[in-house]
DNA sequence: ATGTAC
């Protein structure tokens, strides 16, 4: 696309606008300084913005971040909010990796303290935590067992005793959708679930252990127990091969929802169905399920990482109990109410490669954060920094309580494992501090950070546009990738 | 993201 397409609104907001295309409902907003706009223009992901503002049932403009690049039919990067129940749920508008998302848990460990055990850290989380493609974990779920995990999500682990009411309040969504039925989650996505909870993954997810760097709030820090200094630990992941079947079989089923319900689409990849319609409600009920097995699976690593650090560092560090600070999804659709042209109404957010980001006094948030707003967790590209940021009265207002998800892929996979050696990579990491565990070298390379945009780019733009608020900067001193 | 193509 070229960068003329676009109006220029302020520094960091550009419009393309609703006369781009007949096709078009609504207008384009994307948050982008100018370098980022011009990173954005150089694959597909602007073009499929603009196929998603043709969807039935839009409510405003859909909102692309920062972050974006091209996605399955939608951008990974992009807010799109449609009205409930009439307008339409796309899967391509959530993401294969259903709630993927990402848990940051804190500790009054000091970084100078731990330094000498890092090594050992890094060995010890690696080992509790199954990393790597279509990995089992250590649980092997009986069918009713993994009905279960998807009725409840996290509070399936607190009945297991590897969580406590704490890491469920300061979950989003308290750890479980309601709406959730596996009923409607396929034989074959359950199959390939079974076997999974407490397991990462692969490509771009991670265990990572930082150091507060330096904090930005003091008050949104102070009341999410960041301390500067002092160790973290954070983790992405979602909801592996179970995720993946549900959104697969929806796909499919919905080509010919598309032609019943004569839907009109510019690409076959934007497949949907209205959401009072039965292939939307099946759809709304296996997606829950998903999401709340991807929660579940999260509370579940939190745990086995907990026991990791206990297992190194007890007897050599005074305190190493880890806090919850909090747990967002990423790629997810989720009924809500937001003020549209003056008036509330209840919507799907479709956020794919977003993050939510509630303002300060919003429901659902819960004491702790009533204040500061809800804590947003952006990953950086690996071996680079991470931010943790807070929702906003603005991110209620002009991105329907959303914000960027992270630092943005700019080169493909194939052409990072052609330009980057893993080997070298890990070598280079390793000789800024950094401990690396990684399953596959190729698999490093694929998250070269030169494959990535620079994450401090894309927070700076967030915050200049208002759609975030910056707490605290973490540097990376442990990862774990499969 | 993903038993990376039934």
């Amino acid at each position: 696309m070229l960068k003329k397409t676009f109006k220029k609104l302020s520094q960091y907001e550009w419009e393309i606008p609703k006369t781009y295309r007949s096709d078009m409902r609504v207008a384009v907003h994307l948050f982008a300084s100018e370098l980022l706009l011009e990173a954005a223009l150089d694959d597909l992901s602007l073009e499929q913005a603009v196929n998603v503002t043709t969807l039935p049932g839009l409510v405003g403009p859909v909102v692309v971040m920062p972050d974006v690049h091209q996605g399955y039919g939608f951008p990974i990067g992009g807010v799109a909010a449609t009205a409930f129940p009439h307008g339409v749920i796309s899967p391509g508008g959530i993401g294969y990796d259903i709630n993927c998302g990402v848990r940051l848990m804190s500790s009054s460990i000091e970084y100078t303290e731990a330094q000498p055990h890092l090594a050992q850290l890094a060995a010890a989380l690696n080992a509790a935590c199954p990393s790597g493609m279509g990995k089992a974990g250590p649980f092997k779920l009986k069918p009713s067992e993994l009905d279960a995990v998807c009725r409840l999500g996290a509070e399936w682990a607190v009945k297991q005793g590897m969580a406590t009411t704490e890491d469920l309040r300061r979950t989003e969504e308290t750890g479980c959708v309601d709406g959730a039925d596996p009923r409607w989650v396929s034989e074959h996505a359950k199959t390939r679930g079974s076997d999974q909870l407490g397991t990462l993954g692969s490509g771009n997810h991670f265990m990572e252990v930082d150091v507060v760097e330096q904090i930005f709030d003091p008050d949104a820090a102070q009341a999410m127990g960041l301390m500067e200094g002092c160790l973290v630990l954070q983790f992405h992941c979602g909801s592996r091969g179970l995720g993946h079947q549900v959104c697969s079989d929806y796909v499919q089923e919905f080509q010919s929802a598309v032609r019943r319900y004569g839907i009109q689409l510019p690409d076959r990849e934007l497949v949907c169905a209205p959401m009072d319609s039965p292939e939307g409600q099946h759809y709304l009920a296996a997606m829950r399920s998903a999401a709340n097995f991807a929660f579940c699976n999260r509370q579940v690593l939190a745990h086995l990482a907990q026991r990791a650090f206990e297992q190194v560092l007890a007897g050599k560090i005074r305190r190493f109990h880890l806090h919850q600070v909090y747990d967002v999804a990423h790629n997810m659709g989720k009924i809500e109410t937001h003020m549209i042209e003056g008036k509330p109404l209840k919507v799907c957010v479709h956020r794919k490669g977003a993050t939510r980001a509630f303002g300060p006094g919003q429901a659902g948030l819960p004491e702790e954060y009533q204040a500061i707003g809800q804590p947003v967790l952006v990953p950086g590209s690996m071996g680079t920094a991470s931010w943790v940021l807070v929702g906003t009265e603005t991110s209620m207002a002009i991105s329907y309580g959303s914000t960027c998800h992270g630092a943005g892929r700019v080169m493909s996979r194939s052409k990072a494992k052609r330009d980057v050696r893993g080997d070298r990579l890990r070598d280079e990491l390793e000789q800024q501090g950094i401990h690396i565990q990684a399953g596959s070298l190729a698999g490093l390379a694929e998250e070269a950070p030169q494959a990535y945009k620079d994450v401090d780019d894309v927070v700076e733009t967030v915050s200049g546009a208002g759609i975030a608020r910056k707490v605290a900067r973490l540097r990376p001193v442990v990862v774990v990738k499969g």
